[in-house]
DNA sequence: CAATCTGACGGAAACGTTTTCCCAAAATTC
DNA sequence: GAATTTTGGGAAAACGTTTCCGTCAGATTG
């Protein structure tokens, strides 16, 4: 028989182990860890006997002791910029959904910009050994990625990231639905447009200002420096901006914002300068946060969905740790982005009553079902 | 010498052990351990050079393997209603800072109010051996609940939990803040107060209510069945509480919400049937959540600190799984809670101009600095 | 029928810690 | 100076898995 090693019987607490199912079945250890990973080489017969004396003593495995030996912990790192942010919530519980779906725990932290924050959060995360790291901050400081990258590590970044092999990078499509945005209200008949960007440090951020520009660009209209406003992804951010807007001796007829959360506090700006929104302005964000709908009036804004982010990350992220997944070598991974028009744009002011409306907003994009 | 076992130059991973920091120190392992951990036994001076060898070789011990030794991970788990309401992602921010200023990971899951998703939750935090839960859902089924307790189980509930020695409650004063609203609301002459509800088999929701019920009583109003309306703690909840309260031969001229999402939904809902807030009507919220200062009025609501719920339920937690915590033995943890009045509330219509209207405020509560 | 191959299973090593037990040396006491 | 206590540190067990390797039975081949 077994050396006389002291049954799990013992005095910390009353978990049971490997080996209790193990004298149960009348088999090995080996046999029941083979048996309970659904290794193919173990008998049917004597697999179903491991698994009826699984229920029996009610064993679940000690997720500690396989990670220590297998070096996979089975936790996916997800840094976003900030929690509280309406727009990460939403897509940490996409991530967490699928991750769990498919067997993954997951490890979440905010870095609120804040590089002393974020290099203690990545030190958290490779102490707790996660397999890999979702970075989806729409910007970090590049000299703490390194201390990732350095090992290593699989690494899902968005827009851009280090070209190493072990990093993947989702590619957002900004260009796709900011082009349909600024063609909304270009047909809406709008030539004042202007843009709140988020902070410029952050790449993700001048990635939606360029699409911007060039979307303006190609249809023939400029863009005065006056009218490029930075931001900071926030309501006050927001807000700020649209009083340097105000102070112009000619506000645009369309603002189009860098995030919604941005665009929420442009319109509070704007009911409370009491200008009317779409009458007198138009509004549009981007993200299509769950808030965006509820807003006064209803927010167009372009959407890039929680769910492909989130399912594409998790799946990269795999890709990157599982030694013969299918898309192992997939390096990048486009997220689509797509206009969706509600109530917040119209025509500009000063024009003609509506009339051919939806007509020229359905050239922009389908209205929302 | 030590058995010729396998130096951490193996095929794996180029991770440095403590075998690694043992040998450059000239000591055992053991002594690596103590001295790491700060047992007061090491002698200073070997201490020193230990804590040298860590540091040049960049020790970092191995979490598994000291949670499979010691038998308590470090995780705290944290368990929320929906992370997609404002409120917890600022509830899980405060959590996340003190929890891990204390040395503590969290591992966060929310249950959507689904019960199967819940006891999969459950399953997940065993499985992955947090060393307490704090269970801040505002209301779970009972049943799961047992899940939990059968183990010997540090455990924290808000409001209310079964009465066992490995539970702590936090125990929310509603009735403080929401006394003042309903004091509040009468002193500007209000007596008309109707109160949208969250859902009645959440155990918060319920309690809520009743200090509600309990503060109209005290300043002798009644309230009608009519005016108690029950919601779901969700924008889309209030406006549909709105529209029931809308289809009243009359409105009342105060609704106080029992959660701030409920108050915006209704704000939005006013807004859309034009009436004007407050001139028309006056909403008051509960939480203060981030957002509710944004609104359009500033919302007037009832503040229940994140930082005070956050920093109770860790120390509760900390009481609970650390054998000699100066508050180990302590099972109850008071919250308080408090009126903020800022401008969705003022005299009811119908009544005199605003002339004293501050006074009568500061008779509720001190307006927000 | 003997020799070889195949494949399922068990024994035991390994993962990186904490912690118990024990021993040697130093400090204290008589 | 001998006997005792105290102290600091090392050896090794234990934690609960996965996985390597060897064994043995049964199948296959010559």
């Amino acid at each position: 028989m077994s050396p006389p090693r002291k049954s799990s019987s013992n005095r910390r607490r009353a978990t049971v182990s490997i080996r209790d199912v193990a004298r149960r079945a009348r088999v090995s250890i080996a046999t029941v860890s083979r048996a309970v990973n659904g290794i193919s080489s173990v008998d049917p017969e004597l697999a179903k006997r491991v698994w009826k004396a699984v229920e029996e003593v009610g064993y679940v495995p000690n997720t500690q002791a396989r990670a220590l030996v297998s070096g996979r912990s089975r936790i996916l790192g997800l840094i976003v910029s900030e929690i509280t942010n309406p727009f990460f919530p939403e897509l940490v519980q996409e991530f967490e959904n699928l991750a769990v779906a498919q067997g993954y725990e997951v490890m979440i932290g905010s870095t609120n910009y804040d590089p002393s924050r974020t290099e203690l959060l990545i030190r958290r995360m490779l102490q707790r050994s996660v397999d890999g790291v979702a970075v989806m901050t729409f910007g970090i400081e590049e000299e703490l990625v390194k201390k990732l990258v350095e090992r290593e590590f699989p690494l899902v970044f968005v827009d851009a990231g280090p070209e190493l092999p072990n990093i993947r990078v989702l590619k957002v499509n900004y260009g796709e639905g900011i082009r349909a945005a600024v063609q909304h209200l270009a047909a809406l008949g709008h030539r004042q447009i202007a843009f709140i960007s988020g902070p410029l440090r952050l790449r993700s951020a001048g990635a939606r200002r360029d699409a911007f520009r060039k979307s303006m660009a190609e249809v023939g209209l400029s863009v005065p420096s006056r009218h490029m406003i930075e931001g900071n992804h926030t309501m006050e951010g927001g807000i700020a901006a649209l009083a340097q807007l105000s102070a112009l001796a000619e506000l645009p007829t369309a603002v189009l914002c860098s995030n919604d959360m941005t665009a929420i506090g442009v319109l509070h700006g704007l009911y409370e300068t009491t200008h009317k929104v779409p009458r007198n302005i138009s509004v549009v964000g981007f993200d299509d946060i769950h808030l965006a709908q509820f807003m006064l009036p209803p927010l167009t804004t372009v959407q890039m969905s929680c769910k492909d982010l989130a399912s594409a990350a998790v799946q990269a992220l795999r890709a990157g740790i599982e030694p013969n997944h299918p898309k192992a070598t997939q390096k990048e991974w486009e997220i689509p982005t797509r206009l969706v028009v509600r109530k917040s744009t119209d025509f500009p002011r000063g024009s003609l009553p509506a009339l051919g409306r939806v007509a020229a907003a359905r050239r922009g994009a389908p209205r929302e079902g």
